[in-house]
RNA sequence: GCCGCCGUAGCUCAGCGGAAGAGCAACGCACUUGUAAUGCGUGGGUCGGGAGUUCAAUUCUCCCCGGCGGCUCCA
């Protein structure tokens, strides 16, 4: 008797049951516990909880096996409507704080009179388990797969989100309609601890991390410089064909540049701080726009020279908090590839469609499928959080929205999304297993250009004010290769890949073919990697697969004899034999080309 | 920054009050190899740093540094 499987719908209402579960279960084994809330989320549920004495990972199976017993007692789910005093009494009497807080904050932000509670009722009738709840549960705790949830991680968090409230422990939970789905969960999580930039970092020698540097700032190696380097000049190739120039900035400046572009009063808990011996204030960047200002202002403009188009990849600095670091993904030094459009108004579409432009054939190029655009805007119940007035918000995202729509873009809008100086068009890239990630952004500034008085001469003669684009295609390099390594799991494409061919010589009599196989594919500019014949094949074939080394070329009698090369391609982990002068020319079109994927076996 | 966990050889990890270990890597020797680990040998560690408890600390306690999972933050 197959009982059918919960519909897609119903998984919100297991997961928020199973978070019931896991709150009775926990105050059974634990019964000083404090409860608060628990949630559904994407993959499951978690509940957070204020334990009188720490847990452990130690304790999941047997907080798993107490959920268990709730399952297959089968307890049901009955609610009751409490006036709101009543509710704050029942809470009293049984010691739980939070709830009452719960409740006294919807009598004050909602104005409710009464309040609904859902119980758990056990096998014989009784009262399990009691917590104030809108509802939206499964009939009958049965209803759980019991083999089909599994706890994964215990976490620290606030109290509503409020870093000056208690720190609660919160459980989480992974819950699926099914045991497959469930594994297959676990599988793709194991798939992105495999796939990991900080391990496949290490492993292919790209960057590093020093304790005597410092926490979040990353060292690259010379491969990882090789892979940053042929990023940012394909980006630049991309840019200079649309009339860019390079600028170049200090990393530091006086403190007033900040406090005129505003970001010395929104931002200046994150700034590295610098004192001169003369005492004065000096920071680090913590990105480039303003820097970029003043090179605008250096002449005065007239609206011939427009748009001035600035690009640069320079590296910023900014004082997270160590907590919030994250291997390259967020880090106190990174790169950005930046750029500034300063331009006149009537000039701002068409420049934001030939970034757009860029940023689509960027992000083909380098493997990802289309992106996902996001319109960016201002949260108007929010003022202060930004710059300017609201009619300046208004027309600078209604351009914004009209250039979506003309480009028939699939966007969506996110209020309370945008930068404070203006609206972003941002660009979202799906990876290999699925995760989404923000990457390229592009941002109509209208405040700047007031704050720094930005203006060109227009044909009237008179002082006409100016827009800024902010741009950036990867963003910071450091986040940007993070999501790049684990979308390709470390096999790069041919052109981007820090070794492009292994050459191995099958014995000592088949090296001098093999060193002239390396001269030839040399001076075409491929980038090799020599394994002399002194280890065994079969263990230079493992070391070139991990290094993901996408050419290995293997040289013995047969090849020396009629000049060809055993081609090993580690992406398709075919093998082909293919003459030497065209394995040379495919390559090198590959390359030329930036294919995705090596074109020879 | 906060909560929890962790830090032992270049890497992955075992040991956890009583003379520091394994596998891989490195180095040496032999092997001259046909598509993911040839064999033998050698070197390598103030057990993250400091203080304390103890006859004795890699092991227990505290402080600091660094990492991991979250929270908060993210121009």
């Amino acid at each position: 008797m197959n009982k059918a499987a919960p519909q897609v719908d119903d998984l919100h209402k297991l997961r928020h049951s199973l978070a019931h579960a896991l709150a009775q279960a926990v105050l059974k084994l634990w019964p000083g516990t404090k409860i608060t809330i628990g949630p559904p989320i994407d993959y499951g549920c978690y509940y957070d909880f204020l334990f009188e004495t720490p847990i452990s990972d130690a304790d999941f199976p047997v907080i798993e096996k107490e959920m268990r017993k709730i399952i297959h007692q089968g307890q049901t789910f009955r609610s009751e409507t409490l006036k709101t005093s009543d509710a704050k009494k029942f809470w009293n009497q049984r010691k739980q704080p939070f709830k009452v807080e719960l409740i006294e904050d919807l009598v004050k932000n909602e104005g409710v009179k009464t309040v609904t509670h859902y119980a758990n009722i056990g096998p014989k009738g009784e009262e399990t388990f009691v917590d104030l709840c809108r509802g939206g549960h499964i009939e009958n705790m049965k209803d759980i797969p019991a083999d089909a949830f599994k706890i994964t991680s215990l976490a620290g968090a606030y109290w509503r989100g409020d870093e000056k409230r208690e720190q609660l422990t919160r459980v989480y939970v992974a819950a699926f309609a099914s045991k497959k789905e469930l594994d297959e969960y676990l599988q793709m999580m194991e798939e992105a601890k495999r796939r990991d930039h900080r391990k496949l970092g290490q492993e292919l020698d790209l960057f590093t991390f020093s304790e005597l540097v410092g926490p979040g700032l990353p060292l690259w190696t010379p491969r990882g410089t090789l892979l940053r380097d042929l990023l940012d000049g394909y980006v630049w190739e991309l840019r200079q064909a649309r009339g860019y120039q390079r600028v170049t900035i200090p990393h530091i400046t006086k403190k007033e540049l900040y406090e005129t572009s505003g970001h010395w009063q929104k931002f200046s808990q994150e700034l590295f701080r610098i004192t001169t011996r003369e005492g004065h204030q000096f920071c680090m960047k913590p990105m480039n726009c303003p820097h970029h200002t003043q090179i605008y202002v250096s002449q005065q403009r007239s609206y011939r020279d427009l748009p001035q188009r600035y690009a640069e990849t320079t590296t910023c600095y900014r004082d997270e908090q160590t907590g919030e670091l994250h291997g390259l993904s967020r880090v106190r030094s990174f790169t950005q590839d930046d750029a500034h459009v300063f331009c006149r108004r009537s000039q701002a579409a068409e420049e934001i469609l030939k970034i757009w432009e860029i940023v689509d054939t960027f992000y083909a190029t380098v493997g990802f499928g289309k992106l996902r655009v996001r319109l960016s805007l201002h949260d108007p119940d929010a003022m202060e959080k930004y710059l300017g007035t609201p009619e300046m918000w208004q027309s600078a995202e209604t351009e914004l929205r009209k250039i979506a729509i003309d480009r028939q873009a699939d966007f969506s809008e996110a209020p309370g999304e945008a930068a404070f100086y203006g609206p972003k068009v941002d660009f979202i890239a799906r990876d290999s297993i699925g995760r989404e990630w923000q990457v390229a952004t592009i941002q109509l500034d209208i405040n700047m250009p007031e704050r720094f008085n930005l203006f060109c001469i227009n044909e009237e003669g008179a002082e006409e004010r100016i827009v800024m684009i902010h741009a950036a295609i990867m963003g910071s390099l450091e986040r940007f290769l993070s999501i790049f390594i684990e979308h390709h799991a470390g096999l790069f494409p041919l052109w981007l890949a820090p070794v492009q061919v292994a050459l191995l010589p099958l014995a000592d009599i088949h090296e001098h073919y093999a060193h002239e196989v390396e001269t030839m594919l040399k001076n075409v500019g491929l980038r090799i990697h020599y394994m002399d014949h002194t280890e065994s094949l079969g263990k230079r074939i493992r070391e070139g697969e991990k290094l993901r080394i996408p050419y290995l070329l293997v040289m013995g009698d047969r090849e020396a004899t009629d000049r060809s090369v055993a081609v090993r391609n580690v992406q398709t982990k075919k093998q082909v034999t293919v003459p030497l002068e065209q394995f040379v020319e495919r390559t090198v079109k590959d390359v030329q080309e930036r294919k995705l994927v090596a074109s020879i076996g």
